[in-house]
DNA sequence: TTGCAGTCAATATC
DNA sequence: GATATTGACTGCAA
């Protein structure tokens, strides 16, 4: 039906959304013979078919080109048939004519910002600046983003970790230089991967990039050379500096324009950075615990009685719904690689980030209730977000839109409480979330005691996620079959499925579905809710 | 409008 | 110095 209709009444290109336009993607490569039957080979692998079209599609990078053999029809390929008629979808012209267009380095696209290569450091540490990216493949990445196969994106991560840390590489550089992203989002990629069929199209592409950098022979040696010409970069600027005291450009970079009269003007808008208290965050959580979407009027209350700008609190909700969303996934991703090895199911994979996961204790209404089920004590999600994350979960749903909206619906403030405006509110403010209204907060309170234990728990389990769980060192990914290490090709699904043989799982999502069961039916009901699970 | 995804960049930690 | 964490932003979609 999708098709039809998208064959007969093709939207034009600029009114389309991401998702919409992947498909006139997939026809525009189908018809350039890019794509086969039209079906993604799952199988990329690191050299699957699809992914070889990629790397030939030379990366600007070159980095990823790692067909050797994949020779010149590649470039081919590059360019989507040209001249191919594609008579009807304006979509599919407009399509082209973006492929062809010398496309802008990825960095300029990315970050919005003009690609100044003139920027100060770039004179220094030149080579860093940038994605090589560059080039007219820019485009290409995308190109390849929307054709490519399910990628592991886990397995990915796994393996660049390797690479990087077994030849002393940063994250930076490889960043920077790689994927044009910084270092901390380059670290936050590494350590959270999310599976590929919830990623974007955007999202997809530091993983193409990464696979692509996986599959150059030289890629080692690229980065190794660009650390050196960093270095030198360094070096020299830092002999010139000194000998000259010529700032030139480098000293605003770098080091610091500190005194400098000229530039303090800007950096002197900067505003600090707010760091939330301690206190501030377990607030916070607990008032999330009871209502990860709370209303305007309790975001306004818990910033007065914070004395934080609302906007801070919105978008501490805002960061932790999606982070605290992120740790599951890499739960989810663990829990099915250790499938049978059921018995840690401790969550909390991560060590170090027992924030979302440990504290996110939160789920304490839910999990509380799990009474026995102390192992889900474990998984600490708040409600909503348990309900949103792990209801999808029973089987089939693997569906990135948890038509469970459920989930976050009950859990608003607005639903169920009176409406808007009324007053009084859950004001959970640090003192009254605590100790304040029904159940929920039993498993507040208690959450916002076994801080210190909770590790306790997790403690036990070795991080799963952690290198060290697969211990073998060079084999990366010892424990995940090696289709896993290539590629998610459903894999997710797969461990997904190993998770759900879990019993612990099974129990949990049990419970769960209770829980979304009778929230639902409260809901109807119009009744208030008890929250005794 | 609201929520989310993806990032940046300042800080914290290791 | 490298890596991890996290508040804030931007852009997009519903």
């Amino acid at each position: 039906g999708s098709v039809s209709d998208m064959l007969s009444r093709p939207k034009p290109w600029s009114k389309l959304t991401q998702k919409g336009r992947e498909p006139f993607i997939r026809m525009q490569l189908w018809l350039n013979g890019e794509l086969g039957q039209g079906v993604l080979p799952v199988q990329g692998q690191q050299q699957g078919p699809v992914l070889h079209s990629v790397t030939s599609l030379q990366d600007p990078l070159q980095q990823g080109c790692v067909s050797s053999e994949s020779t010149p029809k590649t470039s081919a390929s590059c360019s989507p048939a040209p001249e191919s008629p594609m008579s009807s979808s304006e979509s599919v012209k407009s399509l082209t004519e973006l492929v062809q267009q010398p496309c802008p380095p990825i960095e300029a696209n990315k970050d919005g910002k003009p690609p100044e290569p003139s920027d100060p450091p770039a004179s220094d540490s030149q080579p860093a600046t940038p994605l090589p990216l560059s080039g007219h493949s820019a485009l290409s990445i995308q190109e390849l983003v929307a054709m490519s196969p399910e990628l592991d994106t886990y397995g990915i991560t796994k393996r660049v970790k390797e690479v990087l840390t077994d030849n002393n590489l940063g994250q930076r550089l490889f960043g920077e230089t790689i994927l044009g992203l910084t270092q901390g989002s380059v670290s936050d990629l590494l350590a959270r991967p999310k599976p590929w069929h919830k990623l974007s199209l955007k999202g997809r592409e530091p993983f193409v990039r990464m696979q692509l950098w996986l599959n150059d022979p030289n890629n080692v040696e690229k980065l190794m050379d660009m650390k050196r010409m960093e270095k030198k970069a360094y070096m020299k600027r830092r002999h010139s500096s000194v000998s000259d005291t010529q700032p030139c450009e480098p000293p605003s970079v770098g080091t610091e324009y500190s005194q400098g009269a000229s530039p303090q003007p800007q950096h002197q808008l900067k505003k600090p950075r707010v760091v939330l208290a301690p206190e501030e965050k377990e607030a916070l959580k607990r008032a999330y615990q009871q209502k990860p979407y709370p209303s305007p009027k309790t975001i306004e209350d818990l910033a007065t009685q914070l004395n934080l700008k609302t906007s801070t609190v919105i978008n501490w909700f805002h960061n932790y719904r999606s982070r605290i969303r992120r740790e599951l996934f890499i739960e989810e991703i663990q829990a099915g690689s250790q499938g049978q090895a059921g018995a840690s199911d401790s969550p909390s994979a991560r060590s170090g980030r027992a924030a979302p996961s440990s504290e996110g204790d939160s789920c304490d209404g839910v999990e509380a209730a799990e009474g026995p089920g102390s192992a889900d004590a474990e998984e600490p999600k708040s409600q909503g977000e348990a309900e949103r994350e792990e209801a999808p979960r029973p089987a089939e749903q693997t569906e990135p839109p948890p038509s469970g909206t459920p989930g976050p619906d009950d859990a608003r403030d607005d639903d169920h409480e009176g409406g808007p405006a009324d007053g009084p509110g859950p004001l959970p403010s640090p003192a009254t979330a605590t100790a304040a209204p029904a159940a929920p907060e039993d498993a507040a309170t208690s959450a916002a005691a076994p801080p210190g234990e909770g590790p306790a728990a997790p403690s036990s389990a070795p991080p799963p996620g952690s290198s060290s769980s697969s211990s073998g060192s060079g084999s990366s990914a010892p424990r995940r079959p090696s289709s896993l290490q290539s590629l998610f090709g459903l894999p997710e699904a797969a461990g997904a499925r190993d998770s759900r043989d879990n019993p612990l799982r099974k129990k949990k999502a049990a419970n769960l579905n209770s829980i979304i069961h009778r929230l639902e039916k409260a809901a109807s009901r119009e009744e208030p809710i008890e929250w005794e699970f």
